[in-house]
DNA sequence: ATGACGATTTACT
DNA sequence: GTAAATCGTCATA
C-alpha cells in the first residue's frame, strides 16, 4: 500500500482536511503490533489568523513548535489534564497549519486497541482522545515525522467510502467569526 | 510563583 | 443539558 509523502502533505490545511478521509493511519507499536483506521473525521486549523488554532497570532511556544515544522510531521498536543489530540502539520514549513485527525473506523489491531482504551464495547477510535488513546499516541510522538517514521504514518490506496459532511468545528472557545467556519469534514 | 484555562470525555440529572 | 475530572502550559507578576 502507498503511503503519504511530503508532496501530499505539503498543501493549506482546508485542503488537506478532506483529502485525509478515508485514508489510513498506521501506528506500529515497539513490539512490532499493527494498530489501523480508515480516517473519518478531521478538522483545518489553518494558520496564524485563525483564532481557534493555537498559533494565533503567530503563537509560537515548547508545546506547538512542531506546528512550524515540515509537512508530515505529527504535532500531539496534552489537554484537560487527560487527552492527547493528535495533528497533521501541513502547508509549508515555518507557516503554522494543522489537520486535527478526530475519528477513525478501526481496522486493524482491535484487540490491542480494546486494551488500551480499557473497555470491551465502545467506539475505539470516535472522538480526538479517544482516538490517542486507542493507537497509543501520546507527546512522545509530538514532531514524529509522518512520512519516514516506522511508527506512525499514514497509507493511501483507500478510497473514501460514504459521503462527505462540511461543518463547524467542534469544541472551540470564542473564536469570534472563525467558530462558524466550516472547517470540519466528517464522513457520513 | 501563581492562576486561569483548555481543538475532551464521561457520567449523571 | 450540566458538571466533574485533572494537569501541562502560558501569561502575568
Amino acid at each position: 500500500m502507498r503511503r503519504a509523502g511530503r508532496r501530499f502533505f505539503t498543501r493549506p490545511a482546508e485542503a488537506l482536511a478532506p483529502a485525509l478521509l478515508g485514508r489510513r493511519l498506521v501506528r506500529v507499536l515497539d513490539d512490532g503490533t499493527r494498530l489501523a483506521g480508515a480516517i473519518l473525521e478531521a478538522e483545518a486549523y489553518v494558520g496564524v489568523r485563525d483564532r481557534a488554532s493555537h498559533a494565533f497570532g503567530g503563537r509560537r511556544t515548547p508545546r506547538n513548535e512542531s506546528m512550524y515544522g515540515r509537512p508530515g510531521l505529527a504535532y500531539v498536543y496534552f489537554t484537560y489534564g487527560m487527552h492527547h489530540c493528535f495533528n497533521v502539520v501541513c502547508a509549508r514549513e515555518g507557516f503554522p497549519a494543522a489537520v486535527l485527525v478526530r475519528a477513525l473506523v478501526p481496522e486493524e489491531g482491535l484487540e490491542r486497541m480494546r486494551a488500551l482504551r480499557g473497555v470491551e464495547r465502545a467506539r475505539l477510535c470516535a472522538g480526538p482522545g479517544n482516538l490517542c488513546r486507542a493507537m497509543a499516541i501520546d507527546r512522545g510522538l509530538d514532531g514524529e515525522d509522518l512520512v519516514t517514521s516506522g511508527r506512525l504514518f499514514i497509507e493511501l490506496s483507500r478510497p473514501v467510502r460514504g459521503r462527505v459532511r462540511r461543518t463547524a468545528r467542534i469544541g472551540l472557545g470564542e473564536a469570534g467569526a472563525w467558530r462558524r467556519r466550516r472547517l470540519r469534514w466528517v464522513v457520513a
